[in-house]
RNA sequence: CGAGGUGUGGCUCAGCUUGGUAGAGCGCUGCGUUCGGGACGCAGAGGUCGUGGGUUCAAAUCCCGUCACCUCGACCA
């Protein structure tokens, strides 16, 4: 990342604690609060508005699919979370109970949804019944909790808030089509909104979902070189299906088990943002999904005609772009450092001198570029410049994604990488589950992340045992 | 769940060793001067010292318990 010169005391630099300046950022730039329970967090309209607009982009991305919204309760009964054991194995230390009603004790615990599988499952039994019944293309914007020991911020809550897409189908193509689709879904928008390179690719066996047969995950890495699980999109096969005696009549009147897939994003994402993206001076955002993504600062706010032409630029910028006019009356430079921290693409400074040459200042977030732009081509200038901001982002996160990218052919090189190089480890794989478990225990937590789909072969045998190699396997540790 | 640490105005903390009127900076409110990189002056508001018990004439300070939060490890979108 190219150094620039910092701006804000507040906030601690990264490469003296990153886990501070993580936590700086999300105060600094209001995105979250605290709460009074444990793990969960108060996510204040700045930080919200983030996730409103990731929201509206990837819905429509849903949707132009053939996906339809539902909601469903979020307790399920105990005997109902019980039905597929490997999903309740999977769940069970991490679910929170409901054990009474108002001064009743239940007769059965419900346990506050963690995934919503078994829900849907309870409701597809009741609406599938023929071929003609496939696909069932739904998805639900919730909130699930998780009851997890160790809590941060968008990163890991006990509550959060996500998309969960579950789909029924014919045939075991169309299931695993579903799923490759969705998660190409979630890398187009990785990529085309918020900015951020990914690897793509198959979980191992040891990190697949529960109950899931195979699943597929897009894993950025943030700029620390520590990897995200930034979604993930799974094929059950026909499982669940069996698991709650879902059957639907096919095209030659026989009895099947209909094939479903699952896939889920959540506010992480918001985390990823700034990890990824954020610098010493606090949060860049992405334009796409910046809140504000244009920042007007009028300077000499008392003189004649600067708050009126301020008024003016908002009105007319507001019709194309988020514009956010602050006539407050703090000092300018209180403003810049403010923006600044909160992330905003572009800022536009009017002043008495720039009046006068009908022109504005336009300074770029992520880079600190201050140009002067005139009056009369502010909106392409804005436009254009909110699109290079993108570009210019995705840029940097992929060099940074690129430079710390490591190879290692046999298990000292995996070591020493591990020790010295945080990233990413490309190393071959023979499959098996005691080499991943070797590896997490002797490098402090070094997982396999996934198995890209376009693998290379970079040695025969496997980095960690010799064994003959099967896979090219990216590790990295993760949050 | 294991190991460490912290609880004092909204925030960051000092005060505790050696018990005796509860402090500072920032923020907040009002007025005035400022305004192109976190401006300044004056006046003001705001604290059951996490919580329960104990010792004492007297506890933020000493003793015992308890709760919450933070950091680091084992589990996870």
């Amino acid at each position: 990342m190219a150094q620039q010169k910092k701006m804000v005391e507040d906030i601690t630099s990264m490469d003296v604690d990153f886990a501070k300046w993580y936590t700086d950022v999300i105060k600094k730039a209001e995105l979250v609060d605290y709460s009074s329970v444990k793990g969960c967090m108060v996510i204040r309209p700045y930080g919200y508005a983030i996730w409103e607009n990731i929201q509206k982009d990837l819905d429509a991305r849903f949707k132009e699919l053939g996906h339809e919204n539902v909601y469903m309760p979020m307790f399920i009964p105990e005997s109902l979370l019980q039905r597929e054991k490997d999903h309740v194995a999977g769940f069970a230390p991490e679910v929170a109970w409901v054990t009474q009603g108002g001064n009743e004790q239940l007769s059965e615990r419900l346990c506050v949804r963690p995934t919503s599988e078994v829900l849907f499952c309870e409701h597809y039994k009741n609406i599938i019944h023929s071929y003609r019944d496939l696909p069932k293309l739904y998805n639900q914007w919730c909130n699930v909790v998780r009851w997890e020991k160790t809590t941060r911020p968008f990163l890991r809550t006990s509550e959060f808030l996500w998309q969960e897409g579950h789909t029924m189908h014919e045939t075991e193509q169309d299931a695993r089509e579903e799923t490759l689709r969705m998660l190409k879904v979630y890398e187009n928008f990785y990529r085309e909104t918020l900015a951020i390179p990914a690897i793509v690719g198959q979980k191992t066996e040891k990190e697949k979902f529960a109950g899931a047969i195979e699943t597929y995950t897009i894993e950025p890495m943030m700029h620390n070189g520590v990897a995200l699980q930034g979604g993930t999109s799974h094929y059950f096969g026909d499982g669940f299906a069996k698991a709650f005696d879902i059957t639907f009549t096919d095209r030659n009147n026989k009895p099947q088990f209909p094939h479903q897939t699952s896939w889920g994003v959540s506010t992480r994402m918001i985390g990823a943002i700034i990890m990824t993206h954020g610098d010493d001076n606090g949060l860049v955002l992405p334009p796409r999904v910046a809140p504000t993504q244009v920042v007007i600062i009028p300077v000499a706010m008392h003189k004649e005609g600067v708050l009126e032409k301020a008024n003016e630029l908002f009105s007319s910028l507001k019709k194309s772009f988020r514009v956010k006019l602050d006539d407050s009356d703090n000092s300018p430079g209180w403003k810049f450092s403010e923006y600044e921290m909160k992330g905003v693409p572009i800022r536009l400074e009017i002043g008495p001198k720039d009046i006068e040459n009908n022109q504005c200042v336009l300074v770029r977030r992520d880079n600190n570029e201050k140009i002067f732009v005139s009056l009369e081509s502010l909106e392409q200038s804005i436009s254009d410049t909110l699109d290079e901001v993108h570009n210019g982002l995705y840029a940097r996160a992929l060099q940074n994604l690129k430079e710390k990218t490591f190879e290692a052919r046999n298990y000292d090189e995996f070591l020493d990488t591990a020790k010295n190089h945080p990233g990413f480890i490309k190393a071959m794989w023979c499959g098996d589950a005691q080499c991943e478990t070797k590896i997490k225990d002797e490098t402090g937590g070094v997982k396999s992340r996934c198995i890209p789909f376009d693998e290379d072969s970079i040695s025969e045998v496997c980095a960690c045992c010799g064994k003959p190699a099967k896979h090219l396997v990216y590790w990295g540790k993760q949050y």
